[in-house]
DNA sequence: AACTATTTATAAGA
DNA sequence: TTCTTATAAATAGTT
């Protein structure tokens, strides 16, 4: 959309990249308070420059909001993926919490006492705690139980690959022996195959 | 840009707004897109649906990686902040940072600002967030590579396991027949091995 | 930073 | 959801 059409490729000149980067960065910016505000959605966007400054923006939430669900979200995710069912309490998700609790403040300006207000921070903070934690044990656990299934499948493998090892050598030795054929099911014989490594 | 001009502000019918939330979310990762190519930026771009579905994007630097950009940035400024008289001795990390909070916050009990106080909480919830989603993040991959391992590990042992058995059932073969000591290390021989499970 | 010829995005409709 | 198309908006090159 300007005098000529632009390749979507890195401009070589500096300072048209400096300008088209200026530009785009708060055309994006925009588009992203548009979407924001038109659809009622949480936005969060950084961008760093090639020289390494950040720009960040944010709508709806705050940007910590916003990267926290990502977090969270993600270890939804991989709970449900793997099928690990949570005995943590269900105190529903971070944002819808803190939503909560906005509109109680917002709600009840001035008739809830300060002190019930700390009482309620304090049991948020626990519930949060308490989730955060967990999500962290179960990761935890899932890797250490992926660590020692690694650990048995080596051993394994391990087993096996020195049988067959051993049954080379035993057979390089039953040729250079005489063998009858009665002898050939108690002995080990010879194989020749190739070792998977 | 469209037949009519949109007033930015929330779209009141439902299916309208979701149109348009799908829309725009394609419009404005398409944007964060070229911009990363167009200027050699990097982006990382999260939005979170009124339903609360979460989409993310990145483009040049992973998520994490921007993520982690910013979390930097905001520990550099809470030294800053926290460096007015003292020179800035170089705190590479966020548990550092932490040990000057608890340092400042002993020294200087009751001379301390409510309002820098607020802000540092401030500070510290956004390296708190950061910090959090890269564990989160790095802990997934892990678990990732762990079940990648996994699966080559089996693959392995089943090929090593139905080589064994090639070898068995050759071997059982070998013994109905009559086999002379010469053709021995030519045929798979029997081998009685207890398959390890 | 402003201007404007163009390109691009997208609102409404199907 | 996807496509179409009239129109609004963004922006590339210019000043």
């Amino acid at each position: 959309m300007g005098r000529k059409k632009l390749e979507i490729k890195r401009i070589e000149n500096k300072s048209s990249r400096q300008v088209t980067f200026s530009k785009r960065r708060n055309g994006l910016i925009e588009k992203a308070r548009q979407l924001s505000v038109l659809c009622d959605a949480s936005v969060a966007l950084l961008v760093v420059s090639a020289s390494g400054k950040l720009y960040n923006f944010s709508a709806g939430d705050s940007l910590v909001k916003v990267i926290d669900r990502y977090g969270e979200q993600h270890a939804d995710d991989d709970r449900k993926a793997l099928d690990l069912q949570s005995e943590a309490p269900k105190y529903g998700s971070h944002h819808e919490l803190l939503e909560l609790v906005e509109r109680k403040l917002v709600e009840s300006n001035s008739d809830v006492s300060v002190d019930s207000l700390v009482q309620l921070e304090n049991h948020l903070e626990t519930a949060l705690s308490v989730t955060r934690a967990r999500k962290t044990e179960l990761l935890l656990k899932l890797v250490d139980s992926l660590k020692e299934q690694e650990k048995l499948l080596k051993e394994e493998n391990q087993g096996l690959a020195s049988q067959m090892e051993k049954n080379n050598l035993a057979g390089a030795e039953a040729d250079k022996m005489e063998v009858s054929p009665g002898q050939i099911s108690d002995i080990n014989c010879p194989v020749t195959l190739p070792l998977l490594y």
